[in-house]
DNA sequence: CATTAATTACTAATTTTTTAGTAATTCAAA
DNA sequence: TTTGAATTACTAAAAAATTAGTAATTAATG
């Protein structure tokens, strides 16, 4: 036997997802040539990842001329949330105080970021109450 | 060609991993019972696990009779640490504080668990002051 | 219309991750 | 001292992830 799919989106995958939530759709062409800045990629290992994420369905396509074009259907935020909700699953026993603590305590955030964060806190805060009446 | 050995902890060695932290110090054996309760796996499965995790320098051995006890070398901060590292890199955009705006906006943390952060941040601010004179 | 360039569809191969079996060893007990 | 149970060492194998090649198709252009 052998391993589970990942429900979360893998790192070739959200490089890839990343190029097309910049620029809302890409044909597979203007994905290879973004990537290529960074990281030289064929052509058909991006066409693979594209369609990968089709048939997960992380992404639509529609015909223009003779290629796809591929645009998002799940968000960053999405992608986020799911990515979040895994890591705090599996090396944080499933708690998002554990890693918030851990954020402040551990991790090699300064206090700039630090009292940032407060403020963020406060307005979370407000916007939770007005929701709640 | 094809992908780069994870830098992070595979879910499995996490596992394992769990509970070396736990304990402390565990046989194949031990390991094999604790995480039976949850998930039936072979008692050479682990083995091979603890086996990668010591190549990869994350556990040590000592021999205890016939069989080998295995510790930690690496604790569950740095794996946090690495983890956390490892996802604000890959989903974040590498920060810290997208990480922080995402947890309090878009993932579904309650108002109990926002307070509790805060106190937290409040303790942090404190320490951090402490230190630095 | 034939050539060519881009694109798609399909196939293939390698590494990692996960899982487990078999053979050999070792220590204790009958 | 042989038997047996636990343990180790080594091997195997399948699914997932990553990368890319080849063949077929399509559309434009000379």
């Amino acid at each position: 036997m052998a391993r589970k799919q990942s429900s979360t989106l893998t790192e070739a995958e959200n490089r890839i997802m990343e190029v097309l939530w910049q620029k809302g759709e890409a044909s597979v062409q203007q994905v290879v040539d973004i990537l290529s800045a960074e990281r030289k990629q064929a052509y058909t290992t991006i066409q693979t990842f594209l369609g990968i994420l089709k048939d997960k369905g992380f992404v639509k396509t529609r015909k223009e001329g003779r290629a796809f074009l591929y645009s998002p259907i799940l968000s960053r935020a999405q992608a986020r949330t799911q990515a979040l909700k895994h890591l705090v699953g599996s090396a944080f026993g499933g708690s998002t105080s554990a890693l918030a603590q851990h954020l402040l305590n551990d991790s090699d955030i300064d206090e700039q970021e630090i009292l940032a964060l407060e403020q963020a806190i406060e307005a979370a805060i407000q916007t939770k109450e007005e929701d709640n009446g």
